[in-house]
DNA sequence: GAGCACTGC
């Protein structure tokens, strides 16, 4: 057994660093162990930079509230502490130690990762959630969980009681849930002081985070644990990364596209062996980049020969993913040209070389029109950093930076701006209410979004019935709308069914309008797709023709080849049917009566409508260019081409959602008749307000 | 007649 620090025996050195109150384990605390059984796991394991630590970790969980751990990847953090916490006794006693992660994927991969470090069985002492999968036991001791689940655990158990320790893994990412999570577990403390968070970032915004933790109970409960330190302790673990060693460019490049090309044959024709990672913003980028080097290929063999170009983006199909992570065939070089999907959710073996435009695609949420955008914008530091990490996985690797190094040192920005502050809050105060915060203004947030923001949130949600005159949940339908794994509209759509009696039918809508495409997506093949969407396309929208398809695949008896001849994408009907059952058995369990309307499609329509009214938009009269008007804020819209009712050009319609190019474009599109807008919501389109032009 | 960074419950 590894050596660690014990409660009570004499503590381990401790050295304290000049920039703040960063500790560091002096090098005589390091142990090694003999190790028995696993035994290659367990040289392994202590071959990670983080095993150094170990004791000096449990030391500062033992005596502190809050521990942050900065470490970079390959520290071995979200496999190592997990298992650290248990073998110091943090699991005794019917306790449990979480471990969360921002994606589902990097939840299963871990925690079978930490099963067979253990070599225990998944699902057993080691287990893992994700939403719709639940691989624990009652004998789970380490569970490994999405932030996301874990904010639904508090519905049921606001004090997380059956947990020893929280680790929030990847709290750099500063997803929305996360920072949901850290307001809630900063609260959370204060009525458990034995509870204990562990903060785990890939970045030194530790300083901020700790400033967050540090302001807990000044007064009060000292008598209890006299021990405990209040002020958080910050661990640092370095990664096990190799050196990459960063070029600027001298000038500012105006066509990051060309110059990534460009860099991509300068390394093709002057560097040693080893694949090449291009960060571009989107898939119209990387597509004009897969083809400039193509012809590059085709024009000028010489300098291309021995290159495969391939795209990465997450629109990608299955076959065309697996190209990316099969081997680099010797004698080739690989050039793999991605979004921001490289970044976080994929790592691909064998990078040595990146290339970073220094621009990312992002959302941001303007409160006023109440419409989010998709934006090219500047990257941070930290995400440059993370970047560049990805050539050193393997050996010592470069990075090309398509920016100067002035413009990284002066005008970068160190951190981006957290998730909360770049999008609509509907979902979120829905939640936050559901877990009794009823302050929301008020609420403590490591990052506030705007006053703006969540006024336009409660809202939205007290026109949907949900909230009441005093801002909290109604009874029953707000708290039903929060049970519901869904956008809040989504979810009122469904409970609006039950009394229209098309349960059934809304129930496939909620299930399509969940997932991106129930269509195949390739370009050169768009005549045939419109064909084909021509044969389900209903006059009255999207939702119906959705209805269409779906009863034609399943009178096909859930056929590929029906799908493949229909342009369907088969997967994701799969994926519709799963979803679908998922849902009809929440709606059951809310008492929602399940009943299909045959075919009186009215019905369908009003319950759409009872969902999404505040998305309403009028046709501009004498518009010949089929200009939409938001009802509510007067934007200018108009229907994607990819909508059954494009060119169709109704006068009256909701959305499901927005997608900001060029225009603005309604996706996911229903007829609705102007008289439902004053009946379902007749304090938001009051007829002496602002929206007297429904008139 | 045009196009969707990435997650998650």
């Amino acid at each position: 057994m590894a050596q660690f620090w014990k409660p009570g025996t004499e503590k381990p050195r401790l050295i304290d660093d000049e920039e703040g109150g960063v500790l560091f384990l002096s090098a005589s605390a390091s142990s090694s162990s003999s190790g028995y059984g696993f035994a290659s796991f367990e040289k392994q394991r202590q071959r990670l930079p983080v095993y150094k630590y170990r004791t000096a970790f449990l030391y500062l969980v033992e005596t502190h509230a809050t521990t942050i751990v900065v470490g970079e990847t390959g520290s071995g953090k979200t496999t190592q502490i997990p298992q650290y916490l248990k073998e110091a006794g943090w699991a005794d006693g019917g306790r449990v130690i979480a471990c969360t992660q921002p994606r589902r994927l990097a939840v299963q991969a871990v925690a079978s990762r930490v099963a067979e470090e253990m070599g225990v069985k998944l699902g057993e002492e080691v287990g893992y959630t994700i939403r719709f999968e639940d691989a624990t036991s009652t004998g789970t001791l380490i569970k490994f969980l999405t932030d996301g689940v874990l904010l639904r655990e508090m519905m049921g158990d606001p004090l997380l009681t059956k947990y020893s320790v929280i680790m929030v893994d990847e709290a750099h990412e500063r997803s929305i849930s996360t920072d949901i999570l850290l307001g809630l577990l900063k609260k959370i403390q204060r009525r458990r002081p034995e509870l204990r968070l562990i903060i785990s970032s890939a970045t030194i915004e530790a300083k901020s985070m700790s400033a967050f933790f540090q302001t807990r109970r000044r007064r009060g409960l000292q008598g209890e644990e006299p021990a405990l330190a209040m002020e958080p302790a910050i661990l640092s673990v370095e990664g096990r990364g190799f050196n990459v060693q960063i070029h600027y460019v001298e000038d500012p490049v105006s066509d990051y596209i060309q110059a990534a090309v460009s860099t991509v044959l300068l390394i093709h024709d002057k560097e040693p062996f080893g694949d090449i990672l291009v960060f571009l913003t989107g898939q119209d980028d990387i597509e004009t980049a897969v083809k400039l080097l193509t012809e590059e290929a085709r024009d000028n063999r010489k300098s291309s020969s021995g290159l495969i170009v391939l795209p990465l983006y997450s629109g990608l199909s299955r076959a065309e993913q697996e190209l990316i992570f099969s081997p680099t065939p010797r004698g080739k070089r690989k050039v793999v040209i991605s979004t921001n999907i490289a970044e976080t959710s994929l790592t691909l073996k064998g990078i040595v070389y990146v290339i970073d435009s220094g621009f990312s695609k992002q959302k941001f949420y303007n409160p006023i029109s109440d419409i989010e955008n998709l934006v090219v914008a500047p990257i941070s530091k930290a995400s440059a950093r993370q970047r560049a990490g990805r050539a050193g996985r393997v050996r010592p690797g470069k990075c090309y930076r398509l920016y100067t190094e002035e413009y990284f040192v002066n005008e970068m920005a160190a951190e981006g701006i957290p998730e909360i502050q770049r999008s609509n809050l509907v979902s979120c105060v829905i939640q936050l209410k559901a877990l009794g915060i009823d302050n929301i203004l008020g609420f403590d947030w490591p990052a506030s979004p705007s006053p703006e923001s969540m006024i336009r949130a409660l809202e939205v949600l007290y026109s949907l019935g949900v909230l009441d005159d005093d801002a909290k949940l109604t009874a029953p339908l707000g708290f039903q709308v929060a049970e519901i794994p869904l956008d809040p509209m989504i979810s009122k759509m469904i409970l609006s069914s039950d009394q229209l009696g098309c349960s059934e039918e809304v129930l496939t809508i909620a299930a399509v309008l969940s997932i991106q495409s129930i269509w195949v997506s390739s370009r050169g093949i768009q005549k045939e797709l419109d064909e084909a969407k021509l044969r389900f396309a209903a006059a009255e929208g999207d939702h119906v023709t959705f209805l269409n398809v779906y009863k034609g695949f399943l009178q096909s008896g859930k056929s590929s080849q029906w799908c493949h001849r229909n342009y369907i994408n088969y997967h994701a009907m799969k994926k519709v049917v799963d979803i679908r059952e998922q849902l009809r058995r929440i709606a059951q369990r809310l008492g929602v009566t399940l009943k299909s309307c045959d075919n009186d499609i009215l019905v369908v329509r009003k319950a759409v409508a009872m969902g999404f009214f505040a998305n309403a938009c009028r046709l501009e009269p004498f518009s010949h260019e089929g200009m939409y008007k938001t009802v509510r804020t007067s934007q200018e819209v108009y229907i994607h081409p990819s909508s059954v009712l494009f060119r169709v050009n109704p006068k009256w319609v909701v959305y499901h959602s927005i997608v900001s190019t060029d225009r603005q474009y309604m996706r996911n599109v229903a007829t609705i008749e102007p008289s439902w807008l004053r009946e379902v919501a007749p304090h938001f389109y009051r007829q002496d307000g602002p929206d007297a032009m429904l008139h």
